[in-house]
Formats: C-alpha cells, sequence, structure tokens
DNA sequence: CCTTTTTGTGATTAATCGGGTGACTTCTCG
DNA sequence: CGAGAAGTCACCCGATTAATCACAAAAAGG
C-alpha cells in the first residue's frame, strides 16, 4: 500500500541480500521508471550523481540492470520476475557449492563428544522448524508434539507428520485452543488430537516481554525439544535434549504421564 | 578431495552468503568436529578465543549451531542437510517478500523512454540465460538460435525451447560443432538443427582474453540477443535489441539470409 | 565557433564496520 | 586457596563504503 515503506523494505531486502545502499537504491529507483539517465536517477534516489555510475555497473554485472551505451547512457532494470529469478538462481548455486564443499571436508578429526547428559539450546524459527521437521522424520515410534502457535503449524510441518504416520508410528498432537485443534485435524487427518490443561504454557496477557510456549516435541520418549517465543521480539528459542536418561527428558515423560496428554486417548 | 581447499571454499561461500569471516571460520570448523568448545575451535580456525563466543552466538540466532550451557560451554553445527535447508528458507524468505514490496510500488511514474532505436547490453551469465528464456518463451513464431559452447545448453533452456515449439513456434538451432548438434537434437527433437558456417564465430586459438560467440537468438525477425565470452574470465556479456527497424536487428536479419542458416532446411 | 551546461571519470575525504588484541572478572579444579 | 582456564568487555586499527570534489569530455544552443 504505502509506496515509500515498501521502498524502503525492498532497499533494505536488497542489502541482505548482498547488494550495497547504492545498488538497492538505483535497482529499485530503477524499477519505478521505464527508464532513465544518471541524472534522473539520483534525484529520485537520493545517490550522488557521480556514483550512480559505479552502481549501475554492479548492478549490470549481475544481470540485474541493462545498459544502453549511448550519450547519456540510459538505463533500466530487468522485470520483476527475471530480477527474483536471477537471484535465485544465484543463491541456489552458492548452496549447491556449499554442499559440495562441506560434503567432501565432513571427515571429522577427533571426537570431542561427551556422550553423557547433554541439552542443546538452539535459536532462530527457521532453524528451529528444520530441527522439528528433521526430528519427526526420525521417529520410529511415537511422536508427541503440542503446537503453542497457530503461525508454527506450517505446511512442511504438515508433511513431515503425514509422512511419518503413514509408516506407522503413532501421532498424538496437542492444541492450546479450539480453533488450533481444527486446524490441526483439518491438515494431518491422522492424529490424534487434545487439548493440553497445562495452564502455564499459554501466554497469559500479553505483557511486554512475556513469554510464550511454542512447540513441545517428544520423539519416541528419548528425545525432546521445547521452544518458547519472547512475545516482543517474536525470536524463538529452543532447549532440545537426547538419550532415555537425559534428564530434560525424564522431567518431559514425566510431565507427561501427568496430564499433559489425558491418558492418551482421543478426543475430551 | 583436498580438504584445505574445500574449508577455504566453504568459507568463502558462507561468506557470500551472508556471514562474516569469524562466523564462516566457525561453522566449517564445527562442521568438522562433532562437538567442540571455545578453544578447540580457535584453534582450528585461526579465529581469536575470545570472538568465537560472538560469532557462535550469531550462527546460533541464525539456526545454524546449538550451544550447550555448560562451563564450559559446548558448540555443535547442524547437520549439513539442516543447515542448506536452513540457509535455503531463509534466502527464499527475502526473495519471496522483495517481490511483494516491489509489487507495490511498481507504479511507475514519468515514462522517461524514447522509443526509438534501442541496444541494450547486461552482462552475467545468469541475467543473460533468464533473459534468453524469457524472450523464447515470448515468440510467437519463429526462434533462431545458435548456441557457442555447450555450458550454455542447460536444462532450464532445453525447457523454455520444447514449451515453444509445442506452441507451433518454428526452432531453428545452430551449434558450432558436430557433437553440440547431437546434443540439441537429444534435448529438443522438435528442432531443426544445423551447423553455422561461420567461421569468425569459432572461438580461435584460445588465446588469452580472445572473445568467443556465447549465444545468438533472434526471436520473431525483430528481437536479437547476441552473447560473447571472453575466454580468460569466463564472463559474459550480451547485446541486446528490439524492434523491426532496430538497426541490430537488421543486420542480424542480413546476416541470417546470407548463409548463416543454410536454406532454412534441415540436416546438411 | 565559442560558451555554457551536462555527462562521465577519478581522486579524495569521512564514517562505518569488521577483524584483531588485551584487560579484567568469574569459574573450575587441584 | 591459588593457578589456570572460560567468558565478557572495551578498545584499536585497517579495510570497506558512503559522500564530496575536481576535472576532462561531450552536448546543447546560441
Amino acid at each position: 500500500m504505502d509506496t515509500n515503506e515498501s521502498v524502503e523494505e525492498a532497499i533494505g531486502l536488497l542489502q541482505q541480500l548482498g547488494l550495497k545502499e547504492y545498488e538497492a537504491r538505483c535497482f529499485v529507483g530503477l524499477s519505478r521508471l521505464r527508464s532513465g539517465t544518471a541524472k534522473t536517477l539520483s534525484e529520485m534516489t537520493e545517490v550522488p550523481r557521480t556514483r550512480v555510475y559505479d552502481a549501475v555497473r554492479v548492478l549490470e554485472s549481475q544481470g540485474l540492470v541493462e545498459v544502453q551505451h549511448s550519450s547519456p547512457q540510459e538505463f533500466r532494470a530487468v522485470s520483476l520476475e527475471e530480477a527474483t529469478e536471477t537471484l535465485r538462481d544465484q543463491y541456489e548455486a552458492r548452496v549447491e557449492r556449499l554442499e559440495n564443499a562441506l560434503d567432501t571436508i565432513d571427515i571429522v578429526d577427533e571426537g570431542d563428544d561427551t556422550p553423557i547428559q547433554q541439552v542443546w539450546s538452539l535459536s532462530g524459527q527457521n532453524g528451529i522448524e528444520n530441527r522439528t521437521d528433521q526430528l519427526i522424520e526420525e521417529a520410529t515410534d511415537e511422536v508427541v508434539l503440542v503446537i503453542g502457535d497457530e503461525s508454527l503449524l506450517t505446511d512442511d510441518l504438515a508433511d513431515s507428520l503425514n509422512e511419518v504416520v503413514s509408516n506407522g508410528v503413532t501421532l498424538i498432537i496437542g492444541a492450546l485452543t479450539e480453533p488450533l485443534e481444527d486446524q490441526i485435524q483439518t491438515k494431518v487427518p491422522d492424529a490424534t488430537t487434545f487439548i493440553t490443561g497445562l495452564e502455564w504454557l499459554h501466554s497469559e496477557n500479553a505483557t511486554e516481554d512475556e513469554t510464550a510456549i511454542g512447540r513441545l516435541l517428544l520423539i519416541d520418549r528419548s528425545t525432546i525439544l521445547v521452544s518458547s517465543i519472547t512475545s516482543g521480539s517474536k525470536e524463538e528459542q529452543a532447549i532440545f535434549g537426547e538419550g532415555f536418561g537425559n534428564g530434560l527428558v525424564v522431567i518431559a515423560r514425566r510431565l507427561m504421564a501427568q496430564g499433559l496428554v489425558p491418558a492418551h486417548d482421543p478426543g475430551q
């Protein structure tokens, strides 16, 4: 809606995608013009005129802008589809090369691992999401999952759940609210669902930096992941433990036995 | 094969993907260790010990490593699959947001366009590739394509070609060598192929900064794209013109009539 | 043809960021 | 309790990047 806001956002995103500020400004500037000269661009983007040339040159070498070598020379941005496709290609190529490089390396050295009680923490919505999916896919016996916020019920997650349930794994999913439970039953029809009775899971009054429950995942009764979301920063943080004897896991099992999952049977 | 080399490459790639040097070093360091402390990591990666903590914290917040809050605390990298998946997600999210932002903007202002003869230049393998594909898909009548190097015959390109040929567009593809022609007939069976007789298209003796032909694309006899590859830098550069009256296009048509495409009939 | 303005290049300065180091507090363990 | 390791901070300095300026080349326009 608000163009100015979107412009700023686009500039920021382009910088996150690796462009410098001037390059980003020039690109969105050109995106709003069918075509423009250095002067036009400079006026519209606040980029010093003499620096427009450098910026555009970089953009051209990345396939985001085309240049007409006349005098004065004119610039124009490639179409939105071409631009995003180019960016995607670029990134995909890098990630693939990274995969290969790390693959040929992975030859680990000294095993610096202590096979005792371990509790790891990780944060970032994305990373936690991926870890969740992976853990679910590795389950052989039982998956217990409690979801605290509907935004966490992604399609990828549903895919993982449906895949594992089709392999004969028992799937028990809890929700904090009834509407959420309905959503779950729609996306993962084969799961046994329930509404958790643990009040402390609910995000109280949404005060400042109140901490709400994110997910709670128990795999084969021996691996657990619990995450929370601070309502202010919306950053998700998780702790994660594995091993049947792991303290965290033991607590989780006890918790479960007590009433998190009401008697293990569906409905009510 | 050579681990050391791969390590360096991985570090470079991670930096291109947005990590700082220390972060990149720490991540590949942890990738070779099942788990490690700040000291271990510092020794292995040449990152000052006191800075390992910052770096790892950032990595954790991005979902690339997990931390055990013991003393001394231990770090470990997530699996290769999780890491690449996380990176992909992150990027995809950014590109999508960019798409939206630019979409709400695109409301162009003053049309600063000159509808006269225009020849644009663009560079970068990726961008040129995308432009090529897009132009092909827009063809309504005829596509003439000459490919100068087999590396340019990508799957995406073949897809575009096959798609457009199924819409009844005449497709004529030239190659510089016979093996290349064979490849083309395999990937795009419905195309009429030939071997170009234009000697200057061939990359002479591969001297220093010799310039070899990349692609030559003529769409509906009114839009043309010609690219070259400097053998040294392997950078691809292209010029691009549209409009039936465009000078560049006129030359291309004449060139074609002369013998680029031998009499327009298949084989020999 | 000469003047004036615009265009493009290059060098130069200023500010920011990231790599690198060391001081200092806290913790662990003998 | 004391030595050494772990962890946190604050700082320095070099490189990158934003920003300005000086100047040559080229158009525009009398």
